[in-house]
DNA sequence: AATGAATGAGGATTCATTCAT
DNA sequence: GATGAATGAATCCTCATTCAT
């Protein structure tokens, strides 16, 4: 009885090593023109299975962006814990934002590929279309109290910086700098504050 | 005497063709995965006279590339012309980046096409370094006599602002409004330079 | 339950019938210009399986040579077994290479075809030019007691006659006859061991 | 007026200009398969052109046939010419057929391809079989008065052996020497003459 | 006489997906 | 639960050939 062979309670550890692959397929060749087979091999099943637990492609990519975007919240959740002040509280978020588990070179490709997926399934569209409305609403919570009428257009602000540093980050060779780039962030933020009452 | 009958002199006519279809199927769909067929149909060629002319599907998307960076160059380059001082300049380099030239829906679908490509095809990656390292001096430019030392580092932050503000625009089915997205850009650069003296 | 539903353990069914289409379409249209989707037709798969198995159409006609060439090999060998007299063993030689397995119409052409393929692809070459010295270094092996330091020249010059009356009867519509051809070669072989002593 | 303008009576040079490349271009690629395109670029001419002179791909390869079969053919004639004695004339047909314009690299490529082209084509297997069978009436022509009835047999092996020489260069990359296969075609012709009446 | 322009037809190859086991 | 087997459909690309000029 090889220890590879079918086990009840399989299924979870399954799907997570399929959506692993498959984050692993898309990130390390930047497209998501992967095969079905690609992600398959890499994830050590047959490509049937995958179909068999996740129904298709698309669907496969979706379960995919759910659980980045799922990590991602977790991260800003679980930094944001036992934290009161608002600009602990922002900083809290940006450093969750730049984090490495988001923040680096193939997780970096894959979302600019989820926002191209998103061009065409309304679904991906949805997905992260939430994930711009809690960032927004989670900065906003932080700033009202330190801009007033002000904070939403800087958490716009804010927020398409976040997403323009990963976009130009998926064009560069360099590692990625959190602490930079949270600076970057930080520094907007507090310019705009201080900006408006100057 | 048909006017689709072979004539001389046709190749820059149909050049021009095929790689505006190239633009408005990638814009339309929202992917890279339009076929030649598609595209060749919409610029009312065979595809076969889109592989004559360019080569190949990748070199076809690279002349779209190009095209559209050169159109955006051009604007820029326009825009700035008899413009001597710095915030002027400035204002109009933001102005013409957020120009109902490329920052149109299918533009701007096209434009995170481009980087996802780019992830694959290195002559891509290069035209799109060419695209952020222009920006990037245009600004330091006219940023060096209002911020000095600090212009490079607001440059850096107003350029990501701006992909940012474009690769949210992908998501949103409004019609975007360059003069807010201007405004936008505009007030992270003043309370920039302003935050600095403060 | 139809007898064409997949089954395991089919690989190697498959793989023999399509390199057999393989042969019989190339013999019977005279041409390497077959079409993959000809050969899979023929063998009753789809065209997608013969890549699938053997991975591009090059790839499939150097496994059809290797069965040719194999097929030849195991004719003269077996034919060769419990034979001792140099004379005896000779003939067995040419009764092999003339021999209904490979002297018929569809084959010759292959054969000829082979010459072709192997003008661009070099694995085809190798597999010539094996085939080409295993053959010489059998007849010399024969030829050494009958004529001395003359076997390798008569070698060389028999081998040349076979492929010669290969390379006619390509030509030919009469079906190859065997007897003939041997006594042919047979007889220059002779002429020459004779020669010598003159 | 350049001197590549259209001129009256360009039209042999022409056609002599893309036989000649049609025969380098097989010659050189050692296939069949080389385009119209690639012959008429070699040619310095125009794809549309061949197709107006020779009426299509197949009819040129037929052209560049009779080309190297004539050639061959006036080669032959010429080195026959005044000589009288039986022996004389054998040695010369040999020597014409191994001589440098037939028994070359490309020459030899191509020969091989017109045996592949002959079990498509009819009438290129009626050229080569015109060629075949005037080798034969030359070789039947020398030998009659040097070995009597065996004649047709002799000249049936002389000229399977010229055809094998041919075959086998085709796949060495040693350049062809044409004394050494003069001299192995020779030395058959004595030895069966002489086995005769051993 | 010669060609640029253009295409229809066809072919290799890939891949998501299905299904019996 | 898991997979080997198999394929239909689609896509890129090539090329001989045509035609107006």
């Amino acid at each position: 009885m090889g220890s590879d062979m079918p086990r009840i309670g399989m299924e979870p550890v399954r799907r997570a090593a399929i959506i692993k692959a498959t984050l692993e397929e898309i990130g390390s060749t930047g497209t998501l023109e992967v095969t079905v087979g690609q992600i398959a091999r890499r994830a050590g099943v047959s490509s049937a299975l995958a179909h068999h637990y996740f129904g298709g492609k698309e669907a496969l990519f979706l379960a995919a962006m759910r659980s980045v975007l799922t990590q991602y919240g977790a991260e800003v959740r679980a930094s944001l814990r036992d934290l009161q002040e608002p600009e602990r509280r922002l900083l809290a978020i940006l450093t969750a934002s730049f984090s490495h588990t988001s923040f680096r070179r193939e997780i970096i490709s894959v979302w600019l590929n989820f926002y191209v997926l998103a061009q065409t399934v309304p679904e991906a569209k949805r997905l992260l279309m939430i994930y711009q409305r809690r960032l927004h609403s989670n900065l906003v919570f932080c700033l009202r109290p330190l801009a007033g009428d002000r904070a939403p257009a800087i958490a716009a602000s804010a927020g398409a910086l976040i997403d323009g540093v990963y976009l130009r980050h998926a064009l560069r060779d360099v590692i990625p700098n959190p602490a930079a780039s949270v600076n970057m962030v930080f520094a907007l933020i507090e310019s705009e504050i201080n900006g408006g009452v100057r």
